[in-house]
RNA sequence: GGUGAGGUUCCCGAGCGGUCAAAGGGACCAGACUGUAAAUCUGGCGGCUCUGCCUUCGAAGGUUCGAAUCCUUCCCUCACCA
């Protein structure tokens, strides 16, 4: 089955779309967040939670998955979905990034990447072609180009050069694939540089990818940087192909970027905040290890209905944090994912209703640290605060398993 | 009872006459983290009227210009021998 997407509308007051992609395993509606499981694990949670977490489609990695457990195990159980018994759709980054954040001897030449395994210190090659086989393997249903992804501090030459090579690259990918119902996206480059970044769009959009991707962003630019970059990248795409904002980002990231056209998000943040005792709130960010929380009672969040703010007190989360116990960051992760997938489904409700702008507005006031309005009897729920429409009962499936 | 080793800032543990408020860990307190190698990294961590002063290295004396470091006595641990 291709891959097929679909703009239902475009909000009247901003650049944010409502849509949805078909893929073989399922549909997904964007605005989409997708959870970060670079090992074909997003860490700490079950991939029945992440169901019910209301979660459509997961990130895995293919440079992480080639050197462990290498291609001949996704071969073997016939893909990542059989693997990780994960149903719904998934994508797959190339690589392309890990090239370039891994501090480890490397060299980029025109065929790909030599690198040395952080796993066994052997030396591979990823080439777009074999990034591409392996994605194959995988059996994602988004595949990723492999891109040049260098630090937004770079100069123009060098930051040219890098878009160049990932122009190449990105043709001999989309030459390399061998299964038609794998999508495959570009990847636009260009750092901070306008003409760079036209440069890059008008190259790719004329070659037959099933999306476009925004990356080298979040690599050190400023948040305006990163906010106008994308707006000037997200103009220029196509409105009947998705467009997905790698690596970001935090909560207002995303909703910043929603309101610019991006359709697709993926981000470490919530599992790693998680790890580190951070959470995103209604009120704002809370870090749980702070000492403030030690005798508190009080729930993570009185407007989340997540297992882990239904279960535990802020005191007890602060103790598990301490301790470094490994149930304080899957606490943490679950409500995390949750946060994320709430703030998308009911961006999704607000800009179905044409109410994207004051939902924008709100929430951003709301993770900005602002009071909360005080409800009276009169005040009325925006609909995009009621619960979500898809089933997200955690308590059932924890209940379900107790006995 | 005898012999030996030792008692250091919250804990472990370096230091063995000046450059020592005392290495290095841990704990603790903050901060960071945006296509996740690494439950990681960074800073702070005796007190104060803070380019200096005061208190601190088992206790009390002493030697010295100067001591956590040397001497004496005492207290307490641990090991071995009776």
């Amino acid at each position: 089955m291709k891959f097929r997407f679909e703009n239902y509308l475009t909000d009247p007051n901003s650049q944010a779309r409502l849509g949805k992609f078909h893929t073989p395993h399922g549909s997904v509606d964007t605005p989409v967040f997708m959870p970060v499981g670079t090992l074909a694990t997003v860490k700490t949670i079950d991939p029945r939670e992440l169901e019910l977490l209301g979660t459509q489609i997961v990130l895995a990695n293919t440079y992480h998955l080639l050197l462990r457990p290498g291609i001949e195990v996704f071969k073997r159980f016939g893909g990542i979905h059989k693997f990780m018994n994960w149903q719904r759709p998934v994508l797959t980054d190339s690589g392309g990034f890990q090239i370039f954040s891994l501090p480890q001897s490397r060299k980029i030449t025109e065929e790909g990447a030599v690198f040395r395994s952080y796993v066994e210190g052997n030396t591979y090659k990823l080439t777009p072609e074999s990034s591409i086989r392996m994605q194959n393997a995988i059996g994602s249903d988004i595949m990723m180009v492999l891109d040049q992804c260098i630090a937004s501090t770079a100069d123009h030459r060098e930051t040219k050069l890098a878009l160049e090579l990932t122009h190449r690259w990105a043709l001999r990918s989309l030459a390399a694939n061998e299964n038609p119902d794998q999508a495959l996206f570009g990847i636009i480059q260009g750092g901070v540089f306008e003409d760079l970044r036209f440069e890059s769009s008008d190259f790719l959009t004329q070659h037959p990818f099933d999306g476009f991707a925004v990356g080298g962003l979040a690599v050190g630019e400023s948040k305006t940087q990163r906010e106008d970059f994308t707006q000037l990248v997200t103009e220029r795409l196509p409105k009947d192909k998705p467009r997905y904002l790698m690596g970001v980002g935090t909560p207002i990231d995303l909703l910043e970027a929603v309101r610019r056209g991006v359709d697709m998000f993926d981000c470490i943040i919530p599992t790693k905040m998680a790890q580190q005792g951070n959470v995103y709130t209604s009120k704002g960010e809370v870090k749980l290890s702070a000492i403030q929380y030690k005798l508190s009672d009080d729930k993570l969040d009185e407007r989340c209905s997540c297992s882990t703010c239904s279960h535990f007190s802020r005191g007890y989360l602060h103790h598990l944090t301490k301790c470094h116990e490994s149930l304080g960051w899957r606490a943490l992760a679950i409500h995390n994912i949750s946060y994320y997938q709430n703030l998308m489904s009911r961006a999704r409700v607000a800009l179905s209703q044409g109410e994207f702008t004051d939902y924008y507005k709100m929430t951003i006031t709301q993770l900005s640290g602002a009071q909360e309005p005080v409800s009276t009897e009169n005040h009325r729920e925006p609909s995009y605060f009621l619960p979500p429409r898809r089933k997200t009962n955690l308590n059932s499936y924890f209940s379900s398993n107790k006995g």
